[in-house]
DNA sequence: GGGCGGTTATA
DNA sequence: GTATAACCGCCCG
């Protein structure tokens, strides 16, 4: 790509970024940030619109210039900056710092001159882009030297300037020595303002034929010119720019660097800023060092869109497709939740050949395609073993055909489950994230097509030239994305992973989300009314107790009653924003404090009801008469699946009022629900990880993991282990797998730091391979950037070589438990592919609807239950070998409680 | 309306 | 001390 140098006027950037928010911002020390805040948004805007590879940011003298020597009064006129920027001054410094944009500054000069002499050194090796308002800077601009004014948007290329000023660039500081400038206090000519010079210079070319043929000028002209002569020759010495300092700078100085994220989170933290953009793509950009380089846009040519309104054209184009290897297919709907959306348009795109969109219901003047007769058209495409269909999210498509009936037979990729693989540490792989990432191109958005809030409009009333454009560009996108991103699968051996793990379990996924699973409404209901009740009296309690109404929700009020009216000092908390009223706290005055007691009550009720018992019954598809979630096989760092809308994998199991929630969700009339959850498995997975004796020795015995622990840690007989020894050794047990230290493990058994660390001694002594493999863990990751599981997925981890302790240490707790939690993962997917197999060939009645991270749960006809149990128990047991067997939980019922 | 902090449900 | 989703209040734009 070419390349691109941003020669940034850092002073004229922080007066703008000054006035420009006006917000009355200030940090925690009530400083202000006004201009900090300005200056990182513009700057943030400026690196995302113009993809420079080079930037420098050039800033005044601080005292006096050469200009101040040949005209004191230079610049006189403008009084000092407002002291609420001078003190932003060095906060800014900073900012460029952490930014690691190269920054210059000299003394005796103006950043106009330092630009100027940037500018002729480089203007043959680069295309330079000057950012500035001054219109003194115009004089720079070349064929290859442009100067863009961000606050007006206005490119100066040299026809612009002609136009604005009428003189060539080369002219301006003749022509600003003529007119005079009243901002920087220069004279000029008296009495001569834009329209004169322009005139003058449009008849005599410079000032010196001006000058010459001053004898010829009329009347009061005359005059105003003859007498200011030596005012304008004082003039053009402050006009003209330098372009001969000496500046020992190579053009590699200036080249795109990814920030110091250390510091700049530092800076945030003192700045009082929230994290954004700058902080979000901290991983992508420590992982894509280059995307400021690459992300020069290839520019799709919507030219070559076709849109398909003829059936004829589309037989012919079938006919293409199966002849293809792959091709790319997106649908436009009428919504996102698959069960209610109706196809409004198909589009696809393919390696020769142009992108298409076929529209089915647009409201337009065009006769469209029958959308039926087109599936049929297309039924061919759908069923063909030797084609693939490539889409971003094509579990969408594959349940959105669901509802016409139609299967998607063929071989399947996924764009956003490749960018996943490749990179489980980023959060975003939607189709614009990627076409940016990746290609470097920015996509039309929907929202620019269809509008956004109250005012939006339905895909089918978007024109049918402008659907062509959006429609077509995601099929096209997406088929680059997976020509771009597939090799890279294979080199970073994720192609197993991918083409037997993860594809086929995306089309497992989407029947488990279409199927659904059912709850009793009712039951819920009559639960919530219950609850509700109870609430009232206990809300009435706690305002008669703190002698006043707040709102209960609110931990602000809440700790303001709790710690500032009722000085409550015990086991006080500070959060980041005041006193923490969590649970932890609230648990520890209970005894004392009544009102703290009854607020753990309101709280979990409140939370039972507005996150479950208010919301499960209304996610019942009216359709189905089942609540359907979306398991998202894309979002997790680990590789575990997450579920929303709703979530099913928190639904509550602990205590009365849990487990009752539980009882809601149901079997089928005539079916049953069964539940099969795999026995600790992460520790199982540690033991194998480590190949630790002890370790798999417990668990090849079949023996209480948490006993054994406790009997060696303690020193006791695994018969006299008490509950509570239990109880601590099993807080031991899941902070080896999330890699805690002392400190944590203190706080929660309750014993001191030095007790937690002997306890943790005791315990890498009874199992001593597992220390050793932690360290080699860590050695791994520091080595490669990432870590791995069972099946090879990878984690990158950013932070391993961190300067800053928090971020260091975090990275390696990170690096400790990602093998572990994402193995799990691994393995359940492949007991998921196993089950689901099974259950084919078998061909029982019974249908997986949900996985909980180590639970799945099934729903089956009631007389093949207890047989289906036996069998799926193995099928599990035996998903994947290790070197310590594999237990499964399992159990029936006609409600999940039951069953689990 | 969007983003964030605090809180809490799960594995 | 790992991994999530979702709720609410609060503050900002």
């Amino acid at each position: 790509m070419d390349s691109h140098l941003l020669l940034v006027d850092g002073s004229s950037y922080i007066f703008r970024a000054f006035y420009a928010v006006k917000a009355d911002l200030t940090n925690s020390e009530g400083l202000p940030t006004n201009a900090v805040m300005g200056f990182k948004n513009m700057l943030n805007n400026l690196i995302k619109d113009q993809k420079p590879t080079h930037i420098a940011m050039i800033f005044d003298s601080p005292g006096d210039t050469f200009r101040n020597e040949i005209y004191p009064l230079y610049k006189a006129n403008r009084g000092a900056p407002p002291e609420d920027l001078k003190l932003q001054f060095d906060p800014i410094f900073e900012l460029v710092d952490c930014l690691c944009v190269k920054t210059l500054r000299l003394d005796w000069y103006e950043a106009d001159d330092i630009i100027g002499t940037l500018t002729k050194k480089f203007e043959n090796q680069i295309k330079i882009t000057i950012i500035s308002g001054d219109k003194d800077l115009t004089q720079l601009v070349t064929d290859s030297v442009f100067m863009l004014d961000t606050m007006k948007r206005f490119l100066f290329t040299p026809k612009e300037v002609k136009e604005k000023f009428g003189v060539t660039p080369e002219k301006i500081p003749e022509y600003l020595a003529l007119v005079g400038d009243s901002s920087d206090n220069i004279p000029g000519a008296k009495g001569v303002g834009p329209k004169t010079a322009q005139n003058l210079f449009s008849e005599y070319k410079s000032i010196e034929g001006i000058y010459q043929n001053a004898e010829s000028l009329k009347g009061k002209l005359k005059e105003k010119i003859i007498d200011s002569k030596e005012m304008v020759d004082l003039s053009l010495r402050l006009t003209k720019i330098k372009t001969d300092l000496d500046l020992s700078v190579e053009l590699d100085d200036f080249l795109v660097k990814p920030p110091d994220y250390d510091k700049l989170e530092e800076f945030y933290v003192r700045m009082s800023f929230r994290k954004d953009d700058l902080l979000k793509t901290q991983a992508s950009g420590l992982t894509d060092e280059n995307s400021l380089q690459e992300n020069l846009s290839k520019v799709l040519d919507y030219d070559r869109y076709e849109l398909v309104l003829e059936e004829e054209r589309l037989r012919e184009l079938v006919g293409i497709f199966i002849k293809q290897r792959e091709i790319a297919m997106d649908f436009e709907t009428t919504s996102l939740n698959v069960l209610d959306a109706e196809i409004v348009g198909i589009s696809f795109a393919w390696g020769s050949g142009n992108p298409v969109y076929i529209p089915f219901c647009h409201q337009s003047d065009h006769k469209q395609i029958d959308l039926l007769q087109a599936l049929s058209i297309l039924r061919p495409v759908f069923e063909n073993k030797d084609l693939a269909i490539i889409g971003q999210n094509i579990k969408y498509e594959i349940l959105v055909l669901k509802n016409y009936g139609i299967e998607l037979k063929c071989p399947i990729f996924d764009s956003m489950l490749e960018s996943y693989l490749l990179d489980a540490d980023l959060n975003r792989h939607g189709l614009d994230e990627l076409a940016q990432r990746h290609l470097g191109h920015h996509n039309i958005t929907y929202e620019e097509v269809t509008g956004k809030g109250k005012s939006q409009i339905p895909f089918a009333k978007v024109p049918l030239d402008i659907a062509l454009k959006y429609a077509a560009e995601d099929s096209e996108v997406t088929f680059m994305l997976h020509q771009k991103l597939y090799p890279n699968l294979i080199e970073q051996n994720l192609e197993g992973l991918y083409l037997d793990m993860e594809l086929p379990l995306l089309k497992i996924l989407a029947e488990m989300e279409s199927h659904g699973i059912k709850i009793n409404k009712d039951y819920l209901n009559e639960l919530k009314e219950k609850h509700q009740q109870e609430i009232v009296i206990i809300s009435e309690e706690i305002y008669g107790l703190a002698g006043e109404e707040f709102n209960l929700n609110s931990t602000q009020q809440l700790s303001r009653i709790l710690f500032e009216k009722l000085e409550i000092t015990k086991g006080i908390k500070k959060t980041k924003t005041g006193f923490s009223t969590d649970q932890k706290t609230l648990k520890k005055l209970a005894f004392e404090v009544p009102i703290a007691k009854l607020m753990l009550n309101y709280r979990s009720k409140t939370k039972l009801i507005n996150t479950y018992l208010e919301v499960l019954p209304q996610l019942i598809h009216p359709r189905t008469n089942r609540v359907h979630t979306s398991f998202m096989q894309s979002r997790t760092a680990t590789g575990r699946l997450s579920s929303v809308n709703p979530n099913l994998q928190n639904i509550p199991i602990k205590g009365l009022d849990g487990s009752n929630i539980r009882k809601g969700f149901v079997s089928e009339e005539g079916y049953r629900l069964v539940s099969a959850d795999y026995s600790q498995i992460e520790l199982r997975i540690l033991a194998h990880l480590c190949d630790d004796e002890a370790l798999i020795e417990v668990f090849e015995n079949g023996l209480d993991i948490h006993t054994q622990t406790a009997a060696a840690v303690f020193g006791v007989d695994e018969t006299e282990v008490t509950s509570d020894q239990r109880r601590a050794s099993k807080a031991i047990n899941f902070g080896i797998i999330y890699g805690m230290g002392a400190y944590s493990l203190a706080g929660e058994i309750g014993v001191n730091n030095k007790t937690a660390q002997e306890f943790i001694e005791a315990y890498y002594r009874k199992y001593p391979s597992i220390k050793p493999f932690q360290n080699k863990t860590i050695e791994f990751c520091r080595e490669k950037g990432y870590v791995e599981t069972l099946f090879q997925r990878k984690r990158k981890i950013p932070g391993i070589d961190s300067k800053n302790h928090m971020i260091k240490t975090g990275a390696e707790r990170i690096a400790i438990n990602t093998p572990i939690q994402g193995s799990a993962a691994d393995l359940i997917k492949m007991a998921m592919l196993k089950a689901q197999d099974w259950i084919k060939n078998s061909g029982t009645d019974a249908k997986m609807i949900l996985q909980v991270h180590d639970e799945l749960v099934f729903e089956v006809e009631e007389s093949q239950a207890t047989a289906f149990s036996v069998q799926i128990k193995q099928v599990m047991e035996r998903a994947c070998e290790l070197k310590v067997p594999l237990v499964v939980d399992i159990g029936n019922g006609t409600n999940w409680l039951e069953a689990h």
